[in-house]
DNA sequence: AAAACTTTTTTAATTATTTAATAAGTTTTT
DNA sequence: AAAAACTTATTAAATAATTAAAAAAGTTTT
């Protein structure tokens, strides 16, 4: 049927996307489907313009294979990445590249019910500015904090709209392009899985090191989202007996104890205290500034910022031993804004998995630190349109335009 | 192909086995074939007499199907299910019925090298006597406690042998039937999916309350094991300041502060200290009788029997809070050897959730008590077998005997 | 340098699935 | 009460996919 012809397509674009350049029988065996049924859908993208021959592959040992890629100029994705107080919106091509500057504009997200009209205006003004003719966007994708329900693409956090109607709707219906959203650490995990340190991997959570520290789980392979598609709040597990209040109401949460916004506030104190320290209590007024500086002095070897983060590290390890015992993963992926710190992270957290973790478990645990670093909200923002991709109804033929023979 | 053929087959049989009765139309959807195809299939295995008609379902608005189970005494299911303590073998048929007397075995598992000779000859012992010829066994579904690799057939903890050998395969050879191993908890989590209150649930996790505190994980309607296969380690994970020291070797873990152990031994100290209770220190010698003179005592409302159950209730609503809190499931059930005592549960694992879970999370999260009780773990060794029913090599069709037209 | 082996691609033969048409039994609607 | 709508079952023809075999293009071994 042709339905099931353009599903098998779709999917071979989405392949295509994740993994760059495949030949005939890589794609056959991921879409297990028969060489000449894979060969034919092929041979028509090519005819499409869709998809481009490059060249021969090495061999493995007997014929070259002919690899297929996707063609250039031809497909877009808006990613949006969004955290408490900052959004970052960005243009990207099939190959990850940021085609345009990535826009970053100061967004509040409590208590304000501006938010999602300025962030429409903003996404159709960077389309608008961009230059690319809107029928070459596959869609929107957008990362926030949250409870985020991904299937009827509502924020019961933020961005709500009267009655729990979907924002990926409303957004969409202005924009005109496919919306899609999800938490941001279920991103930063998508990211991880398809193009960073977690790719292709069975088993691995990934600890968003941010404002609060975040978790995506991939499970089988995938990235998983539980029942109401609100799985991986780490920040919030009872912990801890230290009697102090979170955000989230509750006592003893693991945010309490560890988080990016905790070491600013108490490099600050620090300071006020009178810590021998090279960071000016100048440097850390702006939070994210503030943020930047501190990773710095720790790259430094300034010992107080290395203090702050070997405890918050210990902290993060405590927290992972529950995930070890749980879900027994293969790996353990630092990523997030606070990933940029390095191998700081690893003895304190190695430490804690020593003292709290049963030995056969954590021995067969590696703990791994993500090479995607702060883009990786908006690389994950752009993937989880393209995991979508299958589903996207609008499929449109680009025939070879004159400019493009030329060039 | 015959191979393809064989393996539909076996799919039907095994869909028959979780479903007892379905139509044709049910099970083409389930394997996802054609319905000439599926029809052609049923209609061989009934001519093989596996398969019988069992006549006319309930109209649903249409015409009514006609419906299909498994034919009865061609099929037999060996199940062990072994604590640290006790071993019970049971002999299981099609329809989830002990076709023998449940045999019952002391058998320490901790430091004992005989274990495996004395559970093979069991196992033998029991096939022997039951008078069923031995080419009707499926294969032999084994729980046990300890870090279980399914695949490899390997329990690191207990049963060992040398060089880390399959003792799937050890025992198989000796017996002349597939065998199957998993983790005690992961078996009652089976379980309560395919028979119990878990039924067709995507998203539960499954509390084995007994002498620990073991989990089954359901996660996108599948058993979830791990890495390794070690997943759902409840027991160990760190979650108390208490400074006790565990089983395993580590300070504060769940299991210190909840077990049906930890109660048994409570319950002892407080007679011991003159409490008020209807128990005696006679009735509480042995370990197993202890446990279920404490249930009785309960449900017969003795206060300081409540007492301890509402204690580790709480208790183990701490660390139910941090399964809501990272995977976010649809529901919990308690299940084991524990769960017999019922409703006395809710109350105090609702109250740690209150205390310790976002109100968003526990509202939409329900719990509920097994209603497999004390067998969960044997109805899941059975289970585990006609899990992997499609990758037993061998199938043989029983031809209608004599005896079988007459009786 | 030839033979044996790998891997990919192409083609033809086989097999499976979908579709459509028919029929039978039920429920809902008119 | 009869007609319309719906579900299940059966069959045959049309369509599509898989499998098997063979060819092509390389690599490795003898």
């Amino acid at each position: 049927m042709t339905e099931k012809k353009k599903l098998g397509k779709n999917k071979i674009l989405k392949e295509l996307y994740f993994e760059e350049s495949l030949s005939c029988a890589d794609l056959a065996i991921k879409l297990e489907k028969s060489f000449p049924v894979t060969a034919k859908l092929i041979e028509e993208l090519v005819s499409e313009n869709l998809v481009i021959e490059t060249g021969y592959a090495p061999s493995t040992g007997g014929r070259r294979p002919l690899m297929y890629a996707l063609q250039k100029n031809v497909m877009y994705l808006v990613s949006v990445a969004m955290d408490q107080f900052v959004t970052k919106i960005a243009i990207m091509d099939m190959q990850n590249n940021f085609v345009s500057p990535i826009e970053k504009i100061v967004l509040p997200l409590p208590n304000n019910p501006l938010v999602l009209n300025v962030l429409k205006d903003k996404i159709a003004q960077v389309i608008d500015s961009s230059g690319i003719s809107k029928d070459k966007f596959v869609g929107v994708g957008i990362g926030m904090p949250g409870f985020v329900n991904v299937k009827k693409g509502i924020n019961y956090s933020f961005l709500q709209l009267p009655n729990n109607k979907s924002i990926t709707k409303n957004i969409g219906e202005k924009i005109g392009i496919p919306v899609f959203i999800d938490n941001d650490s279920s991103l930063v995990a998508l990211a991880e899985l398809r193009f960073g340190a977690a790719r292709s991997e069975m088993n691995a959570m990934v600890v968003n090191i941010g404002w609060g520290i975040g978790l995506g789980l991939i499970l089988n392979g995938e990235l998983f989202r539980g029942h109401d598609g609100f799985a991986g709040e780490f920040s919030h597990i009872p912990l801890f007996l230290n009697g102090k209040l979170c955000s989230c109401g509750k006592v003893g949460c693991l945010e309490t104890e560890t988080s990016l916004l905790l070491i600013v506030e108490k490099a600050r104190e620090g300071i006020k205290e009178g810590r021998l320290t090279r960071m000016s209590s100048q440097c850390l007024k702006d939070l994210e500034l503030a943020c930047d500086a501190i990773i710095k002095s720790v790259q430094e070897g300034d010992q107080f910022a290395i203090e702050l983060f070997s405890k918050a590290g210990y902290n993060i390890g405590k927290g992972v031993a529950v995930l070890i015992h749980l879900l027994n993963p293969k790996t353990i992926i630092l990523s997030g804004r606070g990933s940029s710190a390095g191998q700081i992270w690893q003895a304190p957290i190695q430490q804690a998995l020593n003292e709290h973790c049963i030995p056969r478990l954590y021995q067969s645990t590696t703990i791994e630190i993500s090479t995607l670093g702060i883009n990786a909200e908006l690389i994950g923002a752009a993937a989880l349109v393209m995991e979508n991709y299958e589903r996207i109804p609008v499929i449109k033929s680009h025939p070879v335009s004159l400019e493009m023979n030329l060039s």
